[in-house]
DNA sequence: TTGTAAGCGTTATCAC
DNA sequence: GTGATAACGCTTACAA
């Protein structure tokens, strides 16, 4: 593979010329000299060799994806659809930008900070943050950290959220309006200081708000697949007076729904449900499903658009974007 | 941060002994030695800069998980829920054994190499190759290369693909088992030596064993995405005989079957429809689909078994494995 | 049992 | 305009 020297050598010059050109500081540089240059790079097929680089630069253009996961359960990264649409707009914008995207699962802060030492890593992603050992380190570090989902608050952060609180709340008051009162509440697990807790507080809210009393049999924490969600239903379907579910993923919902169907009951004409996130998954199921729609794509830009701002070095006017939900009424509910 | 000569100058030994302690090339270093140097890197929280490591030893532990897009559509990597719980499952595995992944769109042939020396990549996953530049370039390669959903044969690749003539033919007969003979063909596009050209073969040559027509009119390419899909729905509804499709992808089937129902046709009563892949969402639609059964993990599996294998330098027993696929019946195809 | 020195590919500093 | 030289952190002959 050829290298600098591999081209100053061919064009007679000195390796730091050969630099100075792919830099574009060539100022003082002859026409002629940068001239041969460029036809050597293209004819020796040159490519910078990026480790060489980060060495000696303590840069190293690479983004590290983190995904932060409980050792137990044996989940992949890539089970939620929004995770995943996320990483592949990511991908697209870094890569555009001159960027490498690392892909990272940790299941401690240890192998976190490890991993950032390795590769010198210039900035990161970070999903789904809690006030934990992982929020402690995070906040030692001085490099780009752009936290998606979370609600912990840090100068040295920025965050793209959403209307997590109003989403829900949103949710259960459509169906409250619609007659319901028994309404269910289905998540994966409710974490201290998470997205999934503020969307159960908005639950809460519309409840009390309609002076209906909060009753927490109606509270189901679920793992997402399709399989918890085929036997939570049956769970569900034992409390026969529930006459609406809110859930806060639509994988989640569609699973639920799926699951209702098989104990016997009919959404919406039984059971009502609501979902969270507007993915297209809400289109093929049916009835379709009336779910809060977050506008995903745009999250990606805005995270990404974040982090390319603080990797120059400016500081981005706004530390925290929280983008709007709202309702997208489909067929999964019915007035009663 | 902490590097080798910190160790070093700490523990008064020189680089050397820590580089080889670390090693485990401690052979003849004294234990009290061994013993210092270990205290040491913990204390200083020593952690090896890959990039420098990368440099000296012509291996990067990076291995690429390449996507080849097509420029003009704006498509994300992730699209596919086989794709992405594909790459959650190669990360858990790479990482667990000390390499790294990182994540690669290109578009062209030159992109990739350049990617592959900039990192000094050691080994790479590829999708949906063809015999096209990529086929060339990849040949010239000595890296190990792992294909998935290929039907190119090459010494230098390792190849872990599927019987996905078998699995459309299996679809298609079972279609016609159950008294059908219009049946349509609705995939993404199908492009020459392809994993859907051979399904497209299958569904073929089902027909054909039956002495039913082949009728181009009844073959349908098109985007996976929802939108699509709807309209797509549309022309096939536009061709009243059609009792029966098979499809190549179940986000693409169940987004079809969404459509039948806005165009007022019934699944199964009206048509029939069969899936591939056995995803999740099989389960979550009305009716649920019939389709071919992929193993995904255990592919996921093989091709990281393979890749390490080969990174170890051995040789793979077998450079291809080719993975069964089978009908599940559900209840999105009636008799007729 | 441990250390010295060279070199991987690149860039920054400073000199010519 | 251009070029030595040192340095980044690490590994590996080879010496001692």
């Amino acid at each position: 593979m050829a290298t600098i020297k591999d081209i100053a050598r061919v064009t007679g010059v000195s390796a730091t010329t050969v630099s100075n050109v792919i830099h574009g500081k060539s100022g003082r540089v002859s026409a002629e000299t940068i001239e041969k240059i460029n036809k050597a790079i293209i004819e020796l097929g040159y490519v910078p060799n990026m480790s060489a680089r980060s060495l000696v630069s303590n840069s190293s253009k690479v983004i590290g994806m983190i995904n932060h996961i409980v050792p137990h359960n044996q989940s992949n990264i890539m089970e939620d659809p929004f995770q995943s649409s996320f990483i592949g707009a990511i991908e697209r914008v870094l890569r555009e930008n001159g960027y490498y995207l690392m892909l990272r699962t940790v299941e401690t802060s240890e192998e976190l900070l490890k991993f950032l030492r390795n590769w010198n890593v210039d900035g990161m992603f970070f999903t789904g943050i809690f006030k934990d050992e992982f929020f402690d380190l995070l906040s030692t570090l001085t490099i780009p950290i752009v936290l998606i989902d979370s609600y912990v608050q840090h100068p040295n952060f920025c965050n793209v959220g959403l209307e997590d609180f109003e989403g829900s709340y949103t949710a259960t008051k459509y169906l409250i309006s619609k007659g319901h009162r028994r309404i269910a509440f289905a998540s994966p697990n409710i974490r201290d200081g998470g997205v999934l807790q503020e969307r159960f507080y908005g639950y809460k809210a519309a409840l009390t708000e309609n002076s209906i009393p909060f009753d927490k049999r109606l509270v189901f924490e679920n793992e997402m697949d399709i399989e918890s969600c085929l036997s939570l239903s049956k769970e569900i379907c034992k409390i026969p007076d529930i006459t609406g579910i809110v859930v806060t993923a639509d994988v989640m919902a569609a699973g639920i729904m799926a699951g209702l169907r098989r104990c016997g009951k009919k959404v919406p004409d039984d059971i009502s449900v609501v979902g969270f996130d507007d993915i297209s998954l809400c289109q093929m199921v049916t009835p379709t499903l009336t779910t809060i729609h977050q506008d995903i794509p745009l999250r990606g830009k805005i995270a990404v658009d974040m982090m390319l701002e603080m990797l120059e070095g400016k500081k981005p006017e706004k530390r925290e974007v929280i983008l709007p939900t709202y309702l997208v009424e489909r067929e999964s509910v019915r007035a009663i």
